[in-house]
DNA sequence: CGCTGTCTGTGCGCTACGGCACCTAAAGTC
DNA sequence: GACTTTAGGTGCCGTAGCGCACAGACAGCG
């Protein structure tokens, strides 16, 4: 029996592993709780730590001089923090900050360089992980500079809620305008509409999540597009079954 | 001695590889010429060729239902298309547009596959420039959500002169645009303000870059980033020595 | 209890850029 | 030489989002 049966929540890359492996693996891992802001990987900095997020999830952000940070990729139990130490270099490309409080599990990186040696399918697997990030870090670039502010922000709080396992979210406007790299008040104004939709309510840094399926036809499509491209890639495991693609006008 | 030395201009890449390796793999290559607009790799398809640039060069860009496609990468000399080849999967994640004309080397996707199990240098070195291109998709996401048209244009300038390896481009303001996700008046304009200046000139199609160093103070600081994460990662071969950061205002 | 810090609501003027339309000029075509 | 096509120039209005500022509201703390 594998030691992953210990968390109700999985994440999705290790339950795809045969047993032998995911033990050889987890032998190394320890449960680490993830809190909201931690910066775990600094960028241009060698790896310290890997992340296999369970409920706890984080958003790579790239910084530009004078602008706050832009969210561009969001790893929950679906993926991983720091593929790229598949390519056999122990670099950090791209900074990583917690985004919601939860767990995961941890593993130094070196550890995991020596599982990899043994472990052809933990691999494969990261490899394909990494190809999804590829495509999502295009998909993010361009859903960034077209879409809407309402739009994406609804897509946001969609992909949170999926790696939260959870319809409460606890987020202030400060921050969600960050990962959005707009104003703090512009968020306010998209978020007080969807309010008025009866689409989520929040108080004080905890937003709830009312009416998934209408948040749904108010995102853009990138937030399907980007399921798309995961489960082309690493197969259905079927998260939200049954939530068909709903275009938009 | 080389088969590479027929060519003037080199591929980084390739020159970074020991002789044995360098002729293994060209012996599987063609050249070929790369025609502007040409569309190399479909995205989610199988790879069918993949490049390595001499003179000519390549865009990736990310397409957004209902917009013009935008940019998000630039592959020349320094780089190749196809890179993600390494991580064993075989299908394109992003689509890869000709942006300059000029040769290439071409490799047949399944070629590449066989040379790579006798070539440790040149994995290495793919891995090495997947994990440069990761930086670049981040820094470009920032840059085209932050930045001024006119910044972003000087830089893409630059970066496709260092690419064509000559002041003269052949672009129109409509092409520009698109890579920069904007529109065509608008790159008139920013375009008219530069030539105003000194900095460059053009007629329908023909754009000559007069004035580079005032073009680097007017751009953002992407266009150095960019060069930095390139050689932190893969070694300076100084394309252009001695053209210090120049800090935006 | 009041103080203080954090979160949210709202407004105002500004700007970069979008959409659109139209016009000129050079280049290609017959 | 006349016609069409394509590249570039210009203008007008609309608008998303910015910068900034200020006010209310709730939470925690002494």
């Amino acid at each position: 029996m594998s030691l992953l049966t210990q968390s109700i929540v999985q994440n999705h890359l290790l339950e795809r592993l045969p047993v032998s492996e995911q033990n050889e693996l987890l032998q190394h891992c320890e449960k680490v709780k993830l809190t909201f802001g931690e910066e775990l990987c600094l960028p241009d900095q060698p790896y310290q730590y890997l992340y296999f997020p369970l409920d706890g999830f984080v958003s790579l952000v790239t910084k530009v001089a004078g602008h706050t940070p832009l969210e561009i990729g969001l790893i929950g139990n679906e993926g991983m923090l720091g593929v790229t130490l598949v390519l056999d270099i122990d670099t950090v490309p791209i900074q990583a900050v917690v985004q919601g409080n939860g767990m995961a599990w941890r593993i130094e990186a070196k550890a995991l360089q020596q599982v990899l040696k043994n472990c052809p399918q933990l691999r494969r697997c990261l490899q394909q992980y990494l190809f999804v990030l590829l495509q999502q870090l295009a998909l993010n670039a361009g859903c960034a500079h077209f879409h809407l502010l309402e739009q994406r922000l609804a897509r946001w709080l969609l992909m949170s809620q999926d790696r939260a396992h959870s319809e409460q979210l606890q987020l202030t406007h400060q921050f969600l305008a960050q990962m959005l790299g707009v104003r703090r008040s512009g968020v306010t104004v998209a978020a007080s509409v969807m309010q008025r939709q009866q689409l989520i309510s929040y108080t004080r840094g905890e937003i709830k999540i009312l009416n998934r399926a209408a948040l749904l036809t108010q995102s853009c499509q990138c937030y399907q597009l980007s399921l798309n491209s995961y489960n082309a890639a690493l197969g259905d495991l079927k998260p939200t079954p049954a939530e068909e693609v709903a275009p938009a006008p």
